[in-house]
DNA sequence: GAGTGGTCTAGACCACGAA
DNA sequence: TCGTGGTCTAGACCACTCG
């Protein structure tokens, strides 16, 4: 019969909640061992499955990861940061500290894959999102996967109409210095403004395997839009980030 | 007999992968009932905890919410737009109206509760953000939530250093015609610069509680310094959003 | 009252990693 | 080899919603 000892929440909560509060008081800190199946099964008298399931509580929460026939431990968050702004304008204002100090800022990513595709059919999204005629208005297709210290972290897909990059390095896997934005910018298609859509959910399958995520582990996506001068749209870049390891910084003003 | 059929994954991944293919198909539109725990013992002659666990994929990845004695069913997404720069912009707030007003369709955001505390030590976290010689020095925090169609979706808590509030309508519920930016400005310490950094993350049950969250949802943090001219901080503000409601946006120039 | 999802038990076999 | 977490079964009682 299950006594729930005068408290009406269910046991693998209460059994949760004792190890987050043990977790936020320091008692196990970020790589520490927790207590296994085995060991909440003896310390609160309850079977398998509920002490499983106070644990998988703590793995949606992101606090902590299982590794097969090790254990269960706590995971660390350390940062990298993503400058939105001054990373498309070298220019910076020093004001405003961080609030999550850990700042990798001199790791470099990786490229890990390159896939491009120099004409496909833009499909109606991508179609809306540059502003085309048409949904058959060929576009370059650039599929692109980031890894930092071998674990990847962004998967990021860019589109550009076909008339732009037809004969320039953007067709190619290595674009070259300055990358995609300077080889426009030598063609008289420079981008001079930006926008950036950012949403935040839950994997699907695919990103959880691409993305190599954890149980617990939401993606944040973003959608960037370039524009150049004349208010043409010549990028469409959809991203998809590993949401425990980015942190977004937006500058601006009034 | 855990007979896997040919097939090394397990069965509730292929239940759930079943469930979700179909869903993308069209075979289950938003708001539709999905097959519950009983019809997927029948359909695939699994037992109760296996079909649950099938279903529990669906939940974490927030495809499908469960309600209490009535079934399963497919979740929505309708987004809210936040646009991060214009709202911000002297216009909006300069001129008495709510910076919130133009984030809204055809529903209303209110806000729900308001705490507000004249003089709180800063602590080391806020000290810091506003760049505060000491973690004792005295803050003006201020605690709201917003309700979006009766549903709250942010929670925010905003810190202000005493000096700069003290007499000001900055320290009451209503801060007045143009909010607290206004108020600022008319005592000399007009914010013109921010910054707004982003992370997500799996709520904790505090924020599960405070934004009632379906489970399988996550939170956008968004902590915003504000600062003068003269490149004093005057306001750090920490905002936590429901992920499956919020859009943000932020436009800037090369 | 019937059906639903929420919780829980007491077993079982497996794959994996470390000693 | 041994302990770990991963999967699965076959039951059970409960709270909730709806007709």
């Amino acid at each position: 019969m299950p006594d729930h000892g005068g408290d009406r929440r269910p046991k693998y909560q209460r059994i949760a909640d004792e190890l987050r509060t043990a977790m936020d008081a320091g008692a196990f800190a970020p790589g520490d061992r927790l207590p296994g199946e085995n060991d909440l099964m003896a310390a609160h008298g309850v079977a398998r499955m509920t002490a499983r399931q106070a644990l998988s509580v703590l793995r949606a929460e992101g606090l902590a990861e299982a590794r097969k026939g090790v254990g269960v431990f706590v995971r660390s968050f350390r940062p990298l940061r993503r400058r939105g702004v001054t990373r498309l304008s070298r220019e910076r204002w020093g004001n405003g500290r961080s609030v999550w100090s850990a700042d990798l800022g001199d790791r470099t990513l990786v490229v890990d894959r390159v896939e491009v595709s120099a004409a496909a059919p833009a499909g109606p999204r991508v179609a809306r999102a540059l502003g085309l005629d048409s949904p058959e208005a060929p576009v370059c297709v650039r599929r692109r996967r980031f890894v930092l210290d071998g674990k990847p972290v962004l998967l990021a897909v860019s589109y550009l109409p076909a008339p732009f990059t037809e004969g320039t390095a953007i067709t190619e896997p290595d674009t070259g210095p300055g990358g995609t934005y300077a080889r426009l910018a030598e063609h008289g298609h420079r981008p001079v403004r930006f926008r950036e859509e950012i949403r935040c959910r839950m994997p699907t399958p695919a990103e959880t395997t691409g993305l190599a995520l954890e149980p617990g582990t939401p993606v944040i996506l973003i959608c960037r839009t370039a524009v150049t001068e004349t208010g043409v749209a010549v990028e469409f870049n959809e991203m998809t980030l590993d949401a425990s390891t980015y942190v977004l910084e937006y500058d601006f003003e009034a």
